[in-house]
DNA sequence: TTGAAAGCGCTAACAT
DNA sequence: ATGTTAGCGCTTTCAA
């Protein structure tokens, strides 16, 4: 009954709890001593208990991960990022569903300050709200941001520069004629939806385009969605070209034109964003717009091991990683 | 510096430890003992040490899941029924990647042994070797199975009823007239490759169908993979219907015959498997098979409470849970 | 209802 | 290079 513990383990190999641990990590030992460990070690399949660890040390080495949602695909090349770096760096990562946990919305600052883990990365393109900013600054842990960052200069985080990625793809549009376009906006409480919706109007009035409000329809970032806008816009004269701010409504609004009769891109063009892997599958695939998660997960990881190690206690500050024009085949020069 | 720990509050509260520790876990205090304590938790904002406590009781209150891909978004829904599940029961949910960590495969048997969670769930649809199965049955720990299971049957496991998804399909094409049923299959290191193929042939046999070799692929589940697989079934006179053995090959299917001229399902029906959501934006809409993916979450993390509430020591063997046929627009009655 | 004391498994001075 | 000792912050007898 019960585990094995380094005393177990002193005993068997017939030297002192401190010898133990010191050869557990990687302090040099007699080579005598080391064989004698190790065939302890093996023969009572010793295993450190990592809780008592933790405890003296009052260091986890885990990096906890919280996002809005587990089940959300999105994140699936953020986490790559994230995890490549802080394996890197022998950090651990746990991660944590804000949505499906019972504690709420704040749960998981409960976790940071029971020292479940030694840094924070919170995930969220939801703004983030004042309160939970101000409870963020007041953790002692490291924490970086992705996402939304409500203004706040002091707290490291990583976003994708949404206005300079949406700017571009007017910027295409205009370059291959068109002159009269559309744009599907999504939901107001993302904070790149305003900023996607800030490219449309800045680089519109950079090129000198006509900026019609009638020809901006907000929607709810779901296939459907775009559905439903794509008719809205198809009823307005004169239109060439469609942005929607991401691809699942570029998809429905793809969808509409067909359904509607209308030939893609022949009478009308079509742009999304993201970059989603079902961009590429529908007919014809769709031009987009490339988002560097996997940096982005890379970046904030690197941001906190920083901190960690306390390099640079001050890191904070934003840092915008550029999205890329993907063109494939919805888009037509007039 | 330093965190307040339990002391401090027995000595603001003018209390012991005991007594606060009492009151931490839920036991009866006076009234007065009770105020002072609240009182001096607050202007401490004090937070117990988790690993402190977890080194005492031995238990940690939390459930690791283990998967071969955490980027992996067909986990989603299984993640959110075990989520559902251990929060109910107080319990805690960390995951773990496989690929994506440096320990390699097996790295997670560590966490294990190091005592890093209370129980395992081990998702993987990928054929468990046989010395996974085996090193998984001497964990000291519980342990459930998503996926395969590796004909063992003394570990608990959930997964697909495969074998029935696809004969319900076969049944449905036979039931509006198709005779000529052609099955483009998965790669054989998953397991739910062997027993959806044994669905088809078996339905096939049970029926009095047809059982071309010819008519059988074999691909990689991609959406590339089942359109050239696709290219080689039309190649084949008197096809009249294609299973996919997932949705991402009946979409590439579907693509391929539309550009190769073919109506579908005027000229050719098309079903796929999974029901992931782009099924229903694709055109036609893909008709395939729901997975019962929340239930298999919730059912895991059932019988992984069980075993660790001791209620049933020797919980185990297989269930597999039922997949529903989806029917949509892409088969037609002859 | 409460306090004193022992101990969970480990690390880290300090001494040798 | 190694052993002794004193904790890390908490829970849990045992006595009072």
């Amino acid at each position: 009954m019960g585990n094995p513990t380094i005393h177990d383990v002193a005993r068997v190999a017939k030297t002192s709890k401190s010898t133990v641990s010191r050869f557990l990590n990687g302090y040099a030992v007699k080579k005598e001593t080391e064989e004698a460990l190790r065939s302890a070690i093996q023969s009572l399949n010793y295993h450190p208990n990592v809780n008592a660890r933790r405890l003296v040390k009052n260091k986890t080495r885990v990096i906890g991960i919280v996002v809005d949602d587990i089940a959300n695909n999105f994140y699936a090349d953020i986490f790559r990022g994230i995890e490549k770096v802080a394996n890197l760096h022998g950090y651990q990562c746990t991660y944590y569903s804000r949505k499906s946990n019972l504690q709420g919305e704040f749960g998981f600052m409960n976790l940071a300050q029971e020292r479940q883990f030694d840094g924070l990365i919170l995930i969220s393109f939801l703004k983030l709200s004042n309160e939970l900013i101000s409870r963020l600054e007041e953790l002692t842990i490291p924490v970086v941001l992705i996402g939304d960052a409500n203004q706040n200069e002091t707290i490291f985080s990583v976003d994708i520069n949404n206005e300079l990625g949406i700017r571009e793809i007017v910027r295409y549009l205009h370059r291959i004629g068109h002159e009269k376009i559309a744009y599907i906006s999504g939901p107001d409480e993302f904070s790149a939806t305003y900023w996607r919706k800030k490219g449309y109007e800045s680089e519109l009035k950079d090129l000198g385009l006509e900026l019609n409000p009638d020809w901006v329809i907000s929607s709810d970032w779901s296939e459907s969605g775009g559905h439903q806008a794509m008719k809205e816009l198809l009823a307005i004269q004169g239109i060439t070209a469609v942005i929607a701010s991401n691809d699942e409504m570029a998809i429905g609004a793809l969808l509409c034109a067909s359904e509607l009769g209308y030939k893609v891109p022949k009478d009308i063009s079509i742009v999304g964003f993201d970059n989603i892997p079902v961009s590429r599958w529908v007919n014809p695939p769709l031009t987009t717009s490339k988002q560097p998660l996997l940096k982005m997960g890379e970046t904030a990881a690197k941001g906190l091991i920083k901190q960690l190690s306390g390099e640079m206690e001050g890191l904070s500050g934003r840092q915008l990683l550029d999205p890329n024009l993907v063109v494939r085949q919805t888009c037509r020069s007039l």
